[in-house]
RNA sequence: GGAGGAGUGGCCGAGUGGUCGAAGGCGCUCGCCUGCUAAGCGAGUGUGCGGGCUAAAACCCGCACCGCGGGUUCGAAUCCCGCCUCCUCCGCCA
């Protein structure tokens, strides 16, 4: 959420750099409604004070016996009371009103992000590594995975539904691998606390990230609940601060966690049907991280540095792009998207997605904390990206370490996660 | 699912209709005292919103907030209704 202060101070600078995002927003309707909502307050707080007043008095006069004044008094504030319940529902409904506005107003892209339309105008701004070479033509992950009998397609149809997957074997044991080595990693070198939330989270929590109320068909909601299936572990690993003051110590806090998630891929038919790139349901281990705005930008660069290492241990060639404005998404300031080669489909496919996003998801979240030398609780920034998403990786190993007979070489950092297995052979 | 109990400031805890933003205590901050520490003494110590002042703060004024949302009343932490959360017991269950 933006800070309606800074709406109405620099109003035509919001547009502009709302603007480079590729929509118009309604700025002038929430300058209009907060001029009303501010004037409604003032009527309405001097009602109140006014009504005060006189309640005391009536109450000096009840204890002096004064009963005649007193009921006097007491039948005139009442004719006043209706007149400011009145003024009190309209109030509310400015807010709401005001409220639903800014709720739907995304971000705004960091002075360092590329203009542009869409992900066309990405700036590829880092690379890695060398595409493996092919003395064969290197075949999609699906191919490899169904012969090696790892992955099964068929019959997650048949137990859900399409975009789901059955993985077997060394595939369920690859994937599991991969989760025990991006977790130490974090845990063990880069500082991050190991968090386990639950996978379903409120409504409440679901607006503080920023993916209510605008984004509701991208999730899985439970029937008779309010409650929604994590599309991301960001969501209930930012919200464990929400409300809270943190004294300002404790920060930074680095947290990773586990968790699978579930997305309904509303806007996605046709894109990737093949394979285990686009499921509703799939696992990543996240990074979140609660800063300092002073050091956010320099946390998004180690942030990104922390994803990246996990594909330069598994040797995996990358790059890194800032995505421009017209790409960036509802809750960012700025996002680097890592994308991983894949060989066997001959494009990058993006594997993590880390963004700074400021002061906007802790304003919605009420996450602040309190400066050492005192004084008001100021917003944290928060931070997460992917470190990684792991059917992706799994399907980048497959592409990347296939052999011509059909069979995959693990790379040797995983190799203790996985009882020492250094091949998955048909 | 059934029965009962509880939600007050950073924490504990008093308050059942009228200067209650809220007694008291703990904690914390500042000052005093003191070989050091402890104890003791004094003062201070919530958040949000609106307005004034300002370059901006500090500051000043007002309003709101005692789990959340409604209601009664001239006036609600206090009375009424609904909801949420937590705890205890019983039943069921991984």
């Amino acid at each position: 959420m933006l800070d309606i202060r800074l709406i109405r101070e620099k109003p035509d600078w919001v547009k502009e750099r709302l603007k480079t995002r590729g929509e118009d927003y309604p700025i002038n309707k929430i300058l209009e409604l907060d001029k009303t909502r501010r004037e409604l307050i003032q009527k309405v707080e001097n009602l109140r004070h006014f009504r005060r007043e006189k309640s005391e008095i009536i109450g000096k006069l009840k204890k002096e016996g004064k009963n005649e004044e007193a009921q006097i008094l007491a039948q005139e504030v009442k004719n006043l009371g209706n007149e400011l319940k009145f003024l009190e529902v309209k109030l509310r409904e400015i807010e709401t009103e005001l409220k639903n506005l800014l709720s739907v107003l995304p971000n705004i892209p960091h002075e360092s992000v590329p203009i542009g339309k869409d992900e066309t105008e990405n700036v590829v701004v880092k690379r890695w590594g060398e595409p493996p070479q092919f003395d064969f033509e290197p075949k999609p992950h699906w191919e490899i995975g169904e012969k090696l009998g790892i992955l099964d397609f068929e019959r997650a149809a048949k137990l859900t539904g399409s975009r789901f997957v059955v993985y077997w074997n060394e595939g369920a044991l690859l994937e599991r691998a991969l989760i025990n080595f991006m977790l130490d990693l974090h845990i063990k070198k880069h500082g991050y606390k190991e968090i386990l939330p639950p996978f379903i989270v409120n409504e409440t929590s679901l607006f503080g990230t920023g993916q209510l109320p605008k984004f509701k068909e991208d999730l899985f909601k439970l029937e008779e609940w309010d409650y929604y299936l994590v599309p991301t572990a960001e969501v209930p690993v930012t919200n464990l601060h929400r409300d809270e003051i943190l004294p300002e110590e404790v920060l930074p806090l680095y947290y990773t966690a586990y968790t699978p998630c579930f997305r309904a891929e509303a806007g996605a038919h046709g894109k990737d049907t093949r394979g285990i790139v686009r499921q509703h349901q799939f696992n990543k281990v996240e990074l979140v991280k609660f800063v300092k705005p002073e050091t956010s930008y320099d946390e998004l660069e180690s942030l990104l540095l922390d994803a990246e290492e996990v594909l330069q241990l598994l040797g995996l060639h990358y790059r890194v792009v800032v995505l421009c404005t017209g790409d960036l998404g509802f809750a960012a300031a700025k996002t680097y998207d890592i994308e991983v080669w894949a060989p066997g489909q001959n494009r990058y496919v993006e594997i993590s997605s880390c963004s700074n996003f400021e002061d906007f998801q802790a304003r919605r979240a009420n996450i602040r904390y309190r400066p050492k030398e005192g004084g008001k609780p100021c917003f944290v920034h928060t931070l997460n990206g992917s470190g990684l998403a792991v059917g992706r990786t799994v399907m980048a190993i497959l592409e990347n370490y296939q052999q011509e007979d059909g069979s995959i070489i693990i790379p040797k950092i995983l190799r203790p996660y996985m009882g020492g297995l250094e091949k998955i052979k048909p």
